[in-house]
DNA sequence: TTTTTACCGTACGGTAGCGTATGGTCATGG
DNA sequence: CCATGACCATACGCTACCGTACGGTAAAAA
């Protein structure tokens, strides 16, 4: 999390004073956020926290709310930059399925802030924006399911499962974290997961009409992105 | 939620006077835990909710911390009580899951409570209560797995990932509802899920020698529990 | 150099909630 | 009939925070 930024570059190598911008003030709020939920993000406590005032805020911003939207569109943002920046070089889906599992369940584990938005859901700005960044999460899964040779509606299912269990994971690893492997074991937990979604519909399914056309392959080899 | 319970029969018909009991404010701590999350719970709302003051409440508890521990101690007591209660009458383990399901992603659609509780996991009094639910939860699941015919750390392995999609459905149901499907598509759904749940492990797996002895059948067919 | 503009500090009033103090009311037992 | 104890009402002080008003400062523009 970005924290107090350098003094602006004064007039010589004497401390000037610390001229905060929006960016500033939206990335402090989400680092509050992260550590104590929506009710965090206070004006005067945030202010502290950036060795100015209120005074300060009120410039920059309307109100409270006005942070917090723009805290949070800043985390869609980067959000949505992220994952499409983390996967554009691997070719096989299969490898971005499981980098890509690596990568969210890792961040999940060390960022409180995701979790933490979940938590506030109740607020519709909030869910506004958890709406719009779940939406294109689960898309982008299902499309991985179906470059795996699943027809569209199973690929949705699917993808819906692992996202599911990708929150669930999210959500267990900060409120009971012993309850999950850690280390290596995670990583074997996280391949035999990925072995389960993978594998093939039974021929006795709901849909019996439903099977990969492409017998899928398993998720690329544990290669690269240890850890 | 219990709301507020009837007045105590007074000396003929008249409208006697309002006596609270400890369980009286625990359940209305419930109540607004689930519609604002933990810092809801707040002394003198709840008094106005209930139909009397804050005199009251410090009668019966020392402070706010003691009713949120009461109001807690008292979910994790109904909870544990109703698993065991809800499922004793079924024999057939993969009927068991599949109304397990079935009745948990409905009341979790329905009731905001436990994804409240999710929310305030960063409070240390919830965190703990969490940690015995959950639990509780997942060596049921994962027991349920050993029925089926899946060995013990196989059948952790599931359990776990179910308990995950579980709790990130849960979650999907209160931040992004649209998302999920409804309705009957929603059991279609749990069906498919379960089918790639309960589908025998790989040969190819991250541990190749894991294999159920004894080759799972399929949840039960979708006969009582609909709905 | 003066003026403007961007930005910050401080002081104030308002609200919500916690916890305390203290007095009131009603039922029950002597 | 009174006294006791369980239970509730009211009033109070305290803290944290929101938002406003307004004055101050420093760098850039004129």
């Amino acid at each position: 999390m970005v924290m107090v930024r350098e003094r602006t570059k004064g007039t010589g190598g004497g401390a000037a004073r610390q001229r905060l911008t929006v960016q500033d003030w939206a990335d402090a709020a989400l680092a509050a956020m992260g550590e104590g939920g929506l009710s965090a993000v206070a004006v005067e406590p945030l202010a502290a926290r950036l060795g100015t005032t209120k005074g300060s805020f009120y410039w920059h911003f309307a109100n409270r709310d006005a942070l917090i939207e723009a805290a949070l569109d800043r985390w869609a943002q980067a959000r949505t930059e992220a994952a499409i920046a983390e996967l554009a070089d691997e070719p096989d889906p299969g490898a971005r399925l499981r980098r890509l599992f690596l990568r969210a369940t890792r961040r999940a584990a060390e960022d409180p802030l995701e979790v933490s938005l979940l938590a506030s859901a109740g607020d519709p700005r909030v869910s506004a924006v958890l709406a719009r960044v779940t939406d294109r999460r689960i898309g982008h899964i299902a499309d991985l399911f179906v470059e795996l040779g699943f027809p569209e509606d199973e690929a949705h299912r699917r993808g819906l499962l692992a996202y599911t269990a990708y929150l669930g994971h999210t959500q267990l690893s900060h409120s009971v974290p012993r309850s999950l492997p850690d280390g290596l074991a995670r990583e074997r937990h996280l391949d035999a997961v990925l072995e389960t979604l993978l594998h093939p519909a039974g021929t006795s399914g709901a849909d019996p009409d439903v099977r990969p056309s492409d017998p899928p392959h398993r998720a690329a080899d544990a290669t690269a992105e240890r850890g």
